[in-house]
DNA sequence: CTGAAAGCGCTTACAG
DNA sequence: CTGAAAGCGCTTACAG
């Protein structure tokens, strides 16, 4: 079962082998070619080789994504996003998983690379200054997705972080809490630095203080061990946790397992508003990531470089908003 | 910043192009030798373009993922775990997100095939007799995950649906349950249809009735819209909904938007046993695909029919398991 | 517009 | 073991 190529083509057509390569590469021909052509073409079945084709013209449309904790629902989502817009426009996604950080990411950048993509998203992970400077060296564009890094080579594309948790924080202090504590996500990335920051920084603007914090590192049971231990320890009224993924885990530890109430005894309020925060079972306020322009942008800016390499990386964060459900009281207590 | 080619190495180290590729494909070579190429690859930063590799090998060592249905959690995990196990092989994943069924499906089956994959795995996804065809003739192997199919050109792994269902009516029936109905996912496919029918057949067993049943179509609002036009229409005490992704969403409409307790006035249950049935706000009872066993079948039945074209398709059932939470009840309750 | 030819970066018989 | 050469299936100047 050899496959048909163009020569195959060629023959039954009675044209030369570049007479077809110019037909299915969209180049010049006349009427009569192109009908002869794709007359043979479809009699065959033939279908150009793209591995060939990429070859020789130096791009593979092919774009790799990396990406970490596909349970938390957010990057299943973003992945769907990001495979339409990309299809939408003749590119194809090599997908590689990887854990947040550490060995196994470069060794899979450096796969992503032996196969000629074009681009690399590179979805709450990060990588090596050495591997930044190789992929630069090889002209392949790389942006980060939710999740910024100090080297300036790199494009990103989050959302304000910082604001975004500050938020949170005149959220709370505005509902009456005096008492509010943190289940950080994991303090080794930006994402989670920044929003750390932002809330503390809301806090002070509102005369509060951050009672405590505790990292959950994005982790379902970190976070509902820090969360319990934080209540136990600090005894906070309002609980802000760095992603919507742990919220849920927090908000079942709460109620399910330590018997308190939400919001009545303990305020929670999450990041990123994935769809299952809209869910009656938990109906948490969150913050909105707006993930569709998120991965917009983040194929925009991959696509312009990818055509113009000289092009400066660029840096973007989009908006947030605070999405108010149930899982946070509103106004004051009656106490 | 052009490539670094074997060319460039074979030149630094003093030997012949050929030499290079030896080495990096693993052919035999001296250690004199195999020592200068490496030296001057690490020096030059060289590897191998993999698809100049794949175009004379004709192998890309990529297998195609068509997958629906990527907010249903069993997807995300399954994509995780196939990614896993592949890249342990050596193998890459070019994923593409399609509809259940329908003309997109076959477009990107066709670019798959233009990339020249090894293999195709379907996940709940269909795809039509002609394009099998073409598979078959390109020697690509495809299987089908979590889907049957008549045609027995293709090769599939499922879980024993049938049983699984009866399984379920069996409980059910043994709860003292007699008013049971059935929210299906998608009859338009195997799995769908082999649950409802199973589910019927266990009932028969048991000396019950199948009191009514409506298509959920594996979608959240539709399937609580079932739910609740069968709790008007029928009153079921006990309601067997196709997956848990719709399970979560009968129970919401259930508990929040009608009122009810669950299990006290309706028993629910789910089929998957996906993470988040776990959850204490769900604690769904529901059957068990062992989905890290279906995976791995999957990969070796395609790396099989990759080595040896000749083999016939497979066609495997693993066994599921009842697990059994609170979202069902137990025993015969006190009417 | 069209064909013959070179070449993309590799692997793999074929001699030596 | 090793190098020269052919060839994988295309695209793209280059002449005509």
């Amino acid at each position: 079962m050899p496959r048909v190529t163009s020569q195959d083509v060629a023959r039954r057509a009675g044209v030369s082998q570049s007479a077809v390569s110019r037909v299915f590469s969209g180049a010049s021909a006349s009427k009569t070619t192109i009908a002869r052509v794709r007359a043979a073409a479809t009699e065959l079945g033939y279908r150009p080789n793209v591995l060939a084709r990429s070859l020789i013209t130096g791009r593979s449309r092919i774009v790799g994504l990396v990406v970490a904790h596909l349970d938390n629902q957010f990057y299943p989502d973003a992945l769907a996003r990001l495979s339409e817009a990309l299809q939408a426009r003749g590119y194809h996604i090599l997908v590689f998983l990887a854990a947040d950080a550490g060995a196994g990411t470069q060794a899979v950048i450096e796969e992503l690379l032996d196969y000629q993509v074009d681009g690399i998203v590179l979805a709450s992970v990060s990588m090596s200054d050495d591997l930044a400077a190789r992929c630069e060296a090889a002209g392949i564009p790389v942006v980060l997705f939710n999740r910024g890094q100090d080297d300036v080579r790199f494009s990103e594309v989050t959302s304000d972080n910082f604001d975004g948790a500050a938020r949170v924080a005149a959220f709370l202090a505005g509902a009456g809490h005096r008492r509010i504590a943190h289940v950080a996500g994991w303090l080794g990335a930006s994402t989670g630095r920044d929003r750390l920051a932002g809330f503390r920084a809301g806090l002070a603007e509102a005369g509060c203080d951050l009672l405590g914090v505790e990292a959950g590192n994005y982790r379902r049971d970190t976070a509902a061990d820090a969360a319990e231990r934080l209540l136990e320890t600090v005894a906070p009224d309002a609980l802000f946790v760095g992603n919507d993924h742990m919220a849920f885990a927090v908000l079942d530890r709460l109620r399910h397992d330590m018997g308190l109430r939400v919001p009545e005894d303990v305020s929670v309020v999450g990041y990123d508003d994935v769809p299952m925060a809209a869910w009656p079972a938990y109906g948490l306020t969150t913050v909105r990531q707006p993930s569709g322009r998120m991965v917009e942008c983040a194929v925009e800016v991959l696509l312009a470089r990818m055509e113009d390499p000289a092009r400066p990386p660029q840096r973007i964060a989009l908006e947030s908003t605070l999405i108010v459900r149930g899982s946070a009281r509103v106004r004051p207590g009656p106490d």
